[in-house]
DNA sequence: GACAAACCCGTACGGTGTGCGAGTGCTTTG
DNA sequence: CAAAGCACTCGCACACCGTACGGGTTTGTC
């Protein structure tokens, strides 16, 4: 049978190897992660596959869309177990490090995350797992399962973007980060004169070890909001 | 007795009015407050002051040093009660409540404040005192302080940023609260087919009160945190 | 062969931060 | 009183940005 007007999908020029979506964002993506999103320009990011720079207008309608694009992306890379497997705390302990990590791989997602509602498809489906994770928890009601999920997200997004912006001042500043770091505590020390809690709270500061302390500094809080988020569930 | 090349200060031409650093930090901000941080430009500003646009670089080195005198001047709005007065766990509460109406008054600061590292003087005065108030609490370490008062910050800031972002998204769209907040839920649901926690997340959001709906996010995760938090102070 | 759809892109406009160097008024010095 | 020098202002220019516009090229369907 013939297709009617109907049923044949509108398919005028397909062949010649064309930009598409998917590689424009996959591009700028890499961009993104390398070079932050100061240097993310559509000139460049065109340059890069090729083309000219208002040739990505046809895929996108502007810069700021692709960027939704591309957070929405990093949404997609965050796992959210089922309660089922090990129950609610460590599931949201595993959400919560996952979400982190996925920021530290992107780390130009604080700047940009917030200038937009975050309503893309792979957002709704973490928020769908999300919700079935502390639904499982057993608060009292439905609303404190939405208001649960949101103080952890907000929390791990608070304390990662504190985390990514001490890293990218480490690289901007394309210093070892050993050296960075004593530097930074030296300047510390130096501006915290008159401020003896201050003082005291850099010299403890003596680990060179970044990486560890941040992490503690995460876990730290999300166990204890975690702690006060349980002492809510019904018993 | 006449004074030396090393007593005398320079002072050569202090007498016709001319622009100071206070001028320009105090019109950027009422500019930052208004228009949020996309309106501010260094031309925008240099003639709301009656300026050539390079006459500002006299007096601040660079615009990013300029958002860094800005940011200072916002922590200096925050207050941190001594623990005498109410003790550590109210004290805690009204700081967090303190720094969140500060970042409300000037929603450009999440954008802004992960750029550079917070060292100003009014930044380490309010780290200090910070530090006191959580210092009463009776953490084990010293160290738990540092990270306690770090995770209430975190989560402040973290919070208050998505909440920031959506007052602004609804400024900007220069439609009345009620408006948009109902076409915002309408459009989620229409997203949130195929999610039926979502949809059903959505759904019980029928408020419309913003304000209110906020607050209750804000108070429901700070009062978990704290919380867990005092649940690890020596007894 | 005609037509249209899909796609590419050069040019241009109005904006940005800021380096440079010349200019202008004031104070101090000789 | 003249000269020197400091504090400050600012027009111009450069390199960059996002993107509207409109004409061009390729490809497919009739």
């Amino acid at each position: 049978m013939r297709e009617t007007i109907w049923t044949r999908q509108r398919s005028a020029a397909p062949a010649r190897e064309t930009l598409s979506r998917e590689q424009i964002v996959k591009t700028a993506m890499e961009v993104l992660d390398s070079e932050g999103v100061g240097g993310l320009s559509m000139r460049k990011l065109a340059a890069r596959l090729g083309a000219g720079a208002t040739s990505l207008y046809w895929h996108v309608p502007t810069k700021d869309d692709l960027v939704d694009l591309l957070i929405d992306q990093v949404w997609a890379e965050i796992d959210v177990p089922e309660p089922e497997l090990a129950g609610w705390r460590s599931g949201a302990l595993l959400f919560g490090h996952s979400l982190r990590s996925a920021v530290l791989r992107h780390p130009w997602l604080p700047e940009v995350m917030y200038t937009r509602p975050s309503i893309g498809p792979n957002a709704m489906a973490l928020g769908e797992r999300g919700l079935v994770l502390f639904g499982a928890a057993g608060f009292v009601t439905p609303h404190e399962v939405d208001l649960a999920m949101g103080s952890v997200m907000s929390y791990v997004l608070g304390t990662v973007s504190a985390e990514v912006a001490t890293r990218e001042m480490v690289r901007k500043s394309g210093r070892s980060e050993e050296s960075w770091v004593s530097e930074m505590l030296e300047q510390a020390q130096s501006v915290a004169t008159d401020y003896p809690q201050m003082q005291e709270s850099v010299r403890r500061r003596t680990s060179v070890d970044l990486d560890g302390e941040l992490t503690e500094n995460f876990v730290f809080g999300l166990d204890a909001l975690l702690d006060g988020l349980q002492a809510r569930v019904k018993k």
